[in-house]
DNA sequence: CACGAAAATGAGAATGAGTCTCAGAATCAT
DNA sequence: ATGATTCTGAGACTCATTCTCATTTTCGTG
């Protein structure tokens, strides 16, 4: 059997997810996710808004807005806050693992990372402190690979 | 010699500091500055123009925004993103120590942590990663103390 | 297949934090 | 006291995000 890319397989679980939840499906909302499925970075809600308009689809700015929430609320999507007002949303892997961002203050750009020693630290935070939380945020800012002098 | 509160310290530093950057005094500035001295607490740029308001001291909103933005330049005060687009402010210690935040997403209060642990795991960060960056945002998601069930 | 209740959609208005502008007021070295 | 420089603030503006509500679509049921 071929093994199926990552944008397929995370596809099949949003729709088996979703469909679990009773939704019924919906073009705008499939518009969303199937553009996630395909780009690797993390999206803007204004850059879907804007890819969708082009790939000659435009899409109403509550359905994106809604899906994304949808998503996010369901663990599908990771939303990535990075400073001024701005969110960014990446498709997060069923497996679950974690990673963390840079933003760059140069050129914008984000970059993830994965750090055992970082996320074991915050793992073993709740028991530490005494204090429960459902996420966690770990946003860097400063100068990425490219724009080190 | 009486020992003096760190409100006093904080705002002693910060004069000092801003007064060797050439700067000349202002009353909005120093109205801001003052505030946040004797809050403990993150405020928000919202609260801060409502809080002089109230005081009997209305201070327009460019200069309170110009007045957080310079302390954050200068490292006096901490910049928190709490999400949602909305910034707090913080004062920082002259000493230098650091401490992350727990968002509640029940009652939206904002809880101060320190610990050695993550902080080590963040410091190492860059030797580990190749990267190299200037700040880190730690923000958790979760219940505080209070609203632990 | 047709019906209709419930869900999905989208155009555009509303919100709200933060930024910008620019004319007038305050500061301070001389 | 002077005047160059800095500070201030009213309000217009930006822009991501949220809200509203009328219309369209979905899909279980008759």
């Amino acid at each position: 059997m071929a093994s199926r890319s990552a944008a397929v397989v995370w596809t099949d679980h949003v729709n088996e997810v979703l469909g679990q939840a009773g939704l019924r499906h919906g073009g705008a909302r499939q518009r969303v996710i199937d553009l996630l499925a395909d780009e690797a970075c993390a999206l803007s809600a204004v850059e879907i808004e804007d890819a969708l308009r082009v790939h000659g689809t435009p899409t109403g700015r509550a359905s994106i807005y809604r899906t994304l929430e949808l998503l996010v609320d369901h663990g599908l999507v990771e939303r990535i806050m990075v400073g001024q007002g701005l969110a960014r949303f990446e498709r997060t892997h069923p497996e679950g693992d974690h990673h963390h961002h840079l933003v760059c203050e140069y050129c914008g750009r984000l970059v993830a990372f994965d750090d055992p020693e970082l996320e074991h630290a915050i793992d073993s935070l709740p028991e530490r402190l005494g204090v429960r939380f459902e996420h966690h945020d770990v946003v860097l800012r400063g100068a990425c690979y490219d724009c080190e002098e």
